[in-house]
DNA sequence: TAATCGGTTTGAAACGTTTTAACTAAAACG
DNA sequence: CGTTTTAGTTAAAACGTTTCAAACCGATTA
């Protein structure tokens, strides 16, 4: 860690690197273009080379036919023009932008679960790289307006292809999206259309696992504050947890149910009205971990200790999951890979290669911490994990 | 009066543009185009409506020296074919695209403080949305390649400015940005070109409180694990820190200082070799919250509990400082603000109106809670902030 | 000598816009 | 009835690239 020749001591002092800025002049050319006047381009780099900018792009793209010694001195013309062919010329002729949309749904404001979507764009962006695309962020402001803004985006065709980390069921401008033949990938479940490339994962079972967690507790009124039911991926921890409920012979009871927006505030919100209630629930299932987070707030100032005394299960495990007191028993989905095998799979398709599967559901996990009132892993800490680089 | 001379196809000369692309029938059309075909463009619509594709660019611009039958008739073509014109050939002819960068440093693997960029990120995405322009994500991935992949994005034109996150002060990549002459924002400090824009915060005085906190609660031997020292932020926040021990007349002990990289892991790393002095220090300082969480943990494991009984006072305040246990004392910085301020920067730029200071420092402010010992804002919470929508 | 040939190079078309200057009717004017 | 104005429209150029098909050239072959 101290390869750093900077050493705190010397590079302390006032700073050194010069002020100027001064690039280069050495070459002599007339500079680092850009300087003052325009940008180098290929007709710059032909004239000066003498050769045509047919030549010019071929030798610059290796092509078998130009000969050597004319690839060499185009290439070293283009260097010392600081050549960079220009991605809009290019995007124009190739009819494609090599650039790849993701869609974040909401405003800005609100994007609701920043860790999960920050996941998400993280594995987006890793394979993006890989392959030297480019990455187009849209957090569509409003969800319902006319025209939504990724579909824009996209219709001025400024990305070749999209995904769309999550959206209402109701926003039908993905199924227009779909119907406009554009390369597109859903994160999460798709039932309108079987055919859509999607991936996902199994939030029905994962909730479900969660609630047989908490019923193997012992406990039989168990709460749930859900998602917004208008995402599917909170419709189906809804299912999976009432269905967890019904075959441990429970009858889910409509009041112990609240439906939230994955916020903690909903979390807070939720909590409240439950204990409000004259045979309140002795167990929560909450949607994701931010809710769990304000149910837990809540639950202290009733005096009620998460955990053993009110065991909570949640969904997601984001960071902030193994960090609060106590540490959540939640159910973990790859986030990260999520992004990862979404890009691939859009990537495929644009290439025109259809892989064998279209819809890829990964596996979630449930991860016991001390939330649900298991003793946890190691008491004392909380659940470390180091990471290698 | 339609019948529009094709005489013009025939001027075009040898090609004919021939039978391809009938995307009309007379019925005015089959529909959302790239259903299987070509998308719409401003060809199909001239030819449609009967005009030029001069009269359709200046119709559907409401340029007033077009009639307003014409325009009419314009504009219902265009909806009829779906057309939008394309981002591409825009870019191409108005040299400029519309999209600005955001850059982030480092693998997307390790992007340091997710939590810090995604603030700044919802920042920027804020304010280019309400402009109309898009936003182009690069991560870059190795700090130290020969191009870094923004220089590239940037050369290329694919973006008509950037905004630098926060950089090493040895990339000098950033220089040479600088010195294209490309609109850019830096987000930090940039000491070695005072015309530099930036927007940034005062580190030192951030650190310079929050360590002169940690004095008030009577400690002297208070120790720091810093950032990676060759990002100013970090080298700020480690010199506020000296200032303030030097100030009391206290002298920095070497020993003391411990060089991380703002992660978890650092934090557990400079915390573990802090108490492995035989003189260990009674107080931390760490550089940001995510190296105070890894230091909790590890003070914990060695049975010491942070707050009173070791304060710990930390930078940043992002989301998990206050859900943490204890709560963290740390140093605000308004990072969504940050992201936004410098995107109304870089637009000023890039749209030649030069504003009077184009160097921005936003405020700082010490946020009280349990981790240094205070009694904290009612105790029993995780200090709950209510966000309206 | 003419035709062929392989290795190189290049002109020109195409991609989709916007904008300017020029053109055309028709209307207004003298 | 000519001329000027005006309103509306359009041809053409430009933006920067890639990719064909054609052209070129010296050398070999018929």
């Amino acid at each position: 860690m101290h390869d750093e020749s900077q050493g705190a001591g010397g590079a302390m002092g006032p700073r050194r690197h010069t002020a100027g800025v001064q690039v280069t002049d050495a070459t002599g050319v007339g500079t680092e273009p850009g300087q003052t006047g325009r940008r180098a381009t290929i007709r710059d780099v032909a004239r000066t080379a003498g050769v045509s900018i047919a030549t010019v792009s071929l030798a610059l793209s290796d092509h078998p036919d130009v000969a050597e010694a004319t690839r060499q001195r185009v290439k070293e013309v283009a260097d010392l023009l600081g050549y960079n062919p220009s991605a809009v010329g290019r995007a124009l002729q190739a009819r494609r932008t090599n650039a790849v949309g993701l869609v974040i749904p909401h405003s800005s404001q609100h994007v609701f679960s920043h860790l999960y979507f920050m996941e998400i764009m993280a594995g987006v962006s890793e394979v993006l790289n890989a392959s030297g695309k480019t990455l187009v962020v849209s957090t569509s402001p409003a969800e319902d307006e006319e025209e939504a803004a990724y579909v824009k985006i996209l219709r001025s065709q400024q990305v070749d292809g999209v995904i769309v980390a999550s959206a209402a069921l109701s926003d039908d401008n993905i199924a227009r999206l779909r119907a406009s033949g554009y390369p597109m990938v859903f994160i999460g479940r798709y039932p309108f259309d079987p055919t859509m490339p999607s991936v996902g994962i199994d939030d029905f079972g994962g909730a479900y696992q969660a609630v047989s967690h908490l019923l193997a507790h012992g406990h039989t009124r168990i709460a749930h504050i859900s998602g917004p039911l208008a995402h599917l991926s909170a419709l189906d921890r809804y299912e999976g947890y009432a269905q967890a409920l019904l075959e441990a012979g429970v009858v889910p009871r409509p009041e112990y149910c609240y439906e939230g927006d994955y916020s903690e505030e909903a979390g807070q919100a939720g909590m409240q009205a439950l204990l409000a209630l004259h045979d309140p629930p002795t167990a929560l299932f909450a949607a994701n971990d931010e809710t769990a987070v304000g149910a837990i707030a809540v639950l202290r100032e009733a005096g009620i200790e998460p955990g053993a005394a009110f065991p909570i299960v949640s969904f997601d495990d984001v960071v902030i999951a193994r960090l609060i007191t106590p540490p959540l028993t939640t159910v973990r989905q790859p986030m990260r890979l999520l992004g990862m095998e979404a890009t691939r799979l859009l990537l495929d398709i644009m290439q025109g290669r259809a892989p064998e599967h279209l819809q890829i559901s990964l596996p979630v996990e449930l991860v016991v911490r001390r939330s649900c009132g298991c003793a946890g892993s190691a008491p004392n800490t909380t659940n470390m994990q180091f990471r290698k680089e």
